[in-house]
DNA sequence: AAATTGAATTGAAAGTAAACGAAAGCTGCG
DNA sequence: CGCAGCTTTCGTTTACTTTCAATTCAATTT
């Protein structure tokens, strides 16, 4: 038996993966009275975390904006909490890295917490928001022009501001890597921001899930050999792999 | 047999491993009563480290944190509430305006969804959450160095970032108003920051409840002449409203 | 456009489990 | 000893859910 905010949080959920929910549906759901259901979405409309209609709930924009992070999370989460967890291992106490934005570096900074004297750069509303546990990781920001699907910041001010820095270490997550292009982003300004990073940083370590490998978004960051160390799991290709090894490029490979 | 701390330490791994624990069964896990039980998710609800509900815990997130059924038992919010819908209504659509960090103006930014056009400078990372809602609302921030327990950055880049801007409007949030001294705050990057904020914008407008009138800090921002516009509530006292109006400062203020 | 109709919503009352508050009891420490 | 910080007990209060009746709503049909 779920209790009221168990229940609400079920609710959001479900209005999100489904863009709307009725009431009965909902009732028998979770064993409890209509009128119950009606008090929940009633008060969780009032929050914004969804619409009401006559009958149920629809999904409301700000949610959705929220979430998609959330959801991409689900995709390959197992995954990214792995990958998270083993690149954050490379970082050394005392270090000074720049997260990039993203789901996959979000990971990365939820296992920094027991970091001592690491200082860490990011982009990402996100990361930075993880962070906010690890007493002992200190945190800055680029600032920039906020992208809200992204939760991240981007723009010239973010450049500048990162290059008036230099980093042991930059971790990077990427939406497209292929052998011979190298890695690559849908976004322009994001590319932008990560070729600044990269100038910036002694060692560029990409963490990614196998499935960016040979997809390629239109901006082009860096060329495959000029990544340091590449954390990724045990469906990368293996044409990818080889050309990554020739190129002296450092792999780590998580089981699945 | 655990003490205190151990304890609490113990509840919050369980809940994050289990995304829910129930009171009885803590305290049965543990050997003490209901009520400590309580009281230790009440203590630990309060740090934030997990979401309290009825009978027990969740783990936090932000969608739990949003569900959370107590509403902060901070005495000000209605009036902060109250403040922030008006200093809201003072800005146009299309302005350029600096909103400080700071729990009332982070009431200001959720009062901005609609507004069209306007961008909005910040340092606070609670305002640039507040403003993921606004959908026509461009988000800038300042970026530097996170200041975590006031979700907020500062250091020379930030204000080096600042000063490469021009906004119509400030709208700061204090510590401490007094008629001779002006507006100070604690923490002395955060005067430093604030003070650059003042050169950068056209007009001043300082929110803030009554009860910091005749406070101060170690670190003045401004002297309070320099202030164009001060929204308060009734509460303020009247040698300090007398003095404002005589300063020629625009005066608003809420009824309780 | 008015009437009809079944579903959805609202409001009030009641039951139950949980939470709260105050006072008293422990425990360890200077 | 006496204080401070936890913890317990116990009586009271609050929160949540349900039931049921009354009302509103939306979409037809008349």
């Amino acid at each position: 038996m779920l209790n009221t905010i168990e229940r609400r949080h079920e609710i959001v959920q479900l209005v999100f993966k489904q863009e709307r929910v009725q009431v009965p549906e909902l009732a028998q759901l979770f064993g409890v009275s209509t009128v119950t259901i009606r008090n929940d979405l009633n008060e969780l409309d009032e929050k914004g975390l969804l619409v009401r209609s006559r009958g149920g709930a629809v999904a409301s924009n700000r949610l959705t904006q929220e979430l998609s992070l959330k959801e991409k999370h689900d995709a390959n989460r197992g995954i990214k909490e792995r990958l998270g967890k083993f690149a954050a291992s490379l970082i050394k106490d005392g270090e000074s890295i720049i997260l990039d934005s993203g789901t996959t570096t979000e990971e990365v900074a939820k296992n920094l917490t027991n970091h001592h004297g690491v200082v860490v750069m990011t982009n990402g509303l996100n990361v930075a928001h993880s962070l906010l546990n690890a007493s002992s990781v200190e945190v800055l920001m680029t600032g920039g022009t906020l992208r809200k699907k992204s939760l991240s910041f981007y723009g010239r001010q973010a450049e500048q501001h990162l290059q008036q820095y230099h980093f042991d270490k930059l971790i990077l997550g990427v939406d497209g890597f292929e052998k011979d292009i190298g890695i690559t982003t849908h976004f322009e300004l994001e590319a932008l921001l990560n070729r600044v990073m990269c100038e910036v940083s002694r060692e560029i370590i990409v963490v990614t899930d196998s499935s960016k490998f040979n997809r390629k978004g239109v901006h082009k960051i860096i060329s495959a050999s000029e990544v340091n160390t590449v954390v990724t799991d045990s469906g990368i290709p293996a044409d990818i792999k080889t050309a990554l090894e020739n190129a002296g490029v450092q792999l780590h490979i998580i089981d699945l």
